[in-house]
DNA sequence: CGCCGCATTGACGTTCGTCAAGTCTAGTGG
DNA sequence: CCACTAGACTTGACGAACGTCAATGCGGCG
């Protein structure tokens, strides 16, 4: 089933399979259509906290259908109407923009939990591409009744205002990286920061699999994939990490640390 | 009064005196603290349009009071409590983040009619520092008052949603560039960024001056200040651009368009 | 008038991109 | 089951673009 062949003792494991098998056992119904927010267990990701029994009632009315994207497919593409922001339940997007002559930037990777499609608001249609990365499944949110149902919830108000400022939060950092950063100090970041987020839905700090290929991470750093290779390559050299293809395991999260934050003295 | 000492009948002007003067001839009580959003020639660049005047009148609620500051100083700085969004009436501003280890990036440049704050909202503080470019005033307005306004207007609630996916639009289109395009490629982007929005708000489509150093420049495309300098140099020897200073002149803006979009052949 | 910050320019070095060859792996079909 | 292939990845040699360091110029302000 799916491609993860790796020990999930560890914790590393296909996020999708882990998710799934958790509503397996939440949701005994096998192909249940039923869509609800308040017996997701990704709610504290991507739902605000502390909401009021009744509250929860009504926002379970945010998600209209859920959506399955398959691997290569793309979730909306630049130029499509904007209708829905999407909520990633399973699976693994990249988000890319186009310049006119071809050439495109990967924007962003998304997990299970995020958010997708806030880009489309602006001028009613979307302006980048959204990826599946492997095979995935949203949930769908019409933005009018998200903006309808965030008139009435104050928190929900609250939840997509921040939503939103944590992207151009997220984004001020990229641009950090991508204008004041040498490759190695970019790759480490990247590696750590995609850590911390799986970290963050229970799996391993140490381990991951790269849902991307060199060119994907490439493109988001700023770098060749050649460059992404050989600075893997040098990480391994030094000890810092161990990467088997596409299965990286760090061996020093400290080290990474250093090498994006160098310490002055000591 | 000021620095500007170009000819304003070209358009070249600084913005802060252009809107001043129309200002003056609206309101004519020299010395008015009266904030009113509904009378402000700056409403169709930061507020809503096709409002009924019922709306007009809720939304000068918005705008708590005006604040003044002072060319080298902080409208807010990293980490400081987030309350307010600001709406910059007259001046220019830069928005910058730094790393840990001291390195700042300049996130963008902010002039009259655009909003700044937005990233303080996630975590209910500043993630980044504004400071003044020059001497300059905003409206302030408390974000529990936007928040709590925009769930009883709608098209206040569309517009603020709306500015923030536009934040996101843009930081995606700065990581194109810093992510995909060379030294020449930035500027000249850069340039004709600056000039359409200066051409937005009633100044020449040509003729620009620069509120900003070299350096700032050069952060904020990812650039050293000496690499900023020679590309500004090679656009003046090729007649694109005259440059004298900080005032920019575009000779051939079709050369810039040829320089960002290299065009395939014809 | 002289100082200071900003800008320009040159010489040189480093980093990363380019081009090319070769390896590994997964998937396909005989 | 194995050979074949295609796509992804690695590695090396070389060059271009940009950064670094340093000298100099320019303009505004006290």
């Amino acid at each position: 089933m799916l491609e993860n062949t790796l020990k999930s003792k560890s914790g590393v494991a296909h996020s999708s399979i882990a998710i799934q098998a958790v509503e397996g056992s939440v949701d005994m119904q096998p192909h249940s259509i039923k869509v609800a927010c308040s017996n997701c267990n990704l709610r504290e990701l991507c739902m605000p906290l502390g909401l009021t029994p009744a509250e929860l009632d009504r926002i379970d009315d945010v998600v209209a259908s859920r959506r399955k994207v398959k691997r290569g497919a793309t979730l909306f593409r630049n130029g499509e109407k904007f209708t829905s922001l999407y909520a990633i339940r399973t699976g693994f997007f990249k988000t890319c923009v186009a310049s006119e002559d071809g050439r495109d930037q990967v924007t962003g990777f998304q997990m299970a939990g995020e958010i997708v499609g806030l880009d489309g608001i602006v001028n009613d249609h979307h302006t980048c591409d959204a990826v599946a990365l492997e095979d995935a499944e949203v949930c769908v949110m019409p933005f009018d009744r998200v903006e309808e149902l965030s008139r009435e919830v104050n928190s929900l108000q609250r939840h997509v205002h921040k939503i939103m400022s944590r992207e151009i939060v997220r984004e001020n950092g990229v641009m950090l990286l991508l204008g004041s950063m040498r490759a190695e100090e970019r790759l480490a970041a990247f590696l750590l920061n995609l850590v911390q987020r799986l970290h963050a839905r229970g799996f391993s700090q140490s381990e991951l699999i790269l849902r991307m290929t060199r060119e994907e991470i490439g493109s988001y750093l700023g770098l060749k994939l050649e460059t992404v290779s050989r600075t893997f390559s040098k990480f391994v050299e030094e000890g810092i990490v161990e990467v088997k293809q596409r299965h990286v395991r760090i061996l020093s999260t400290d080290a990474l640390k250093d090498i994006v934050n160098p310490k002055v003295c000591n």
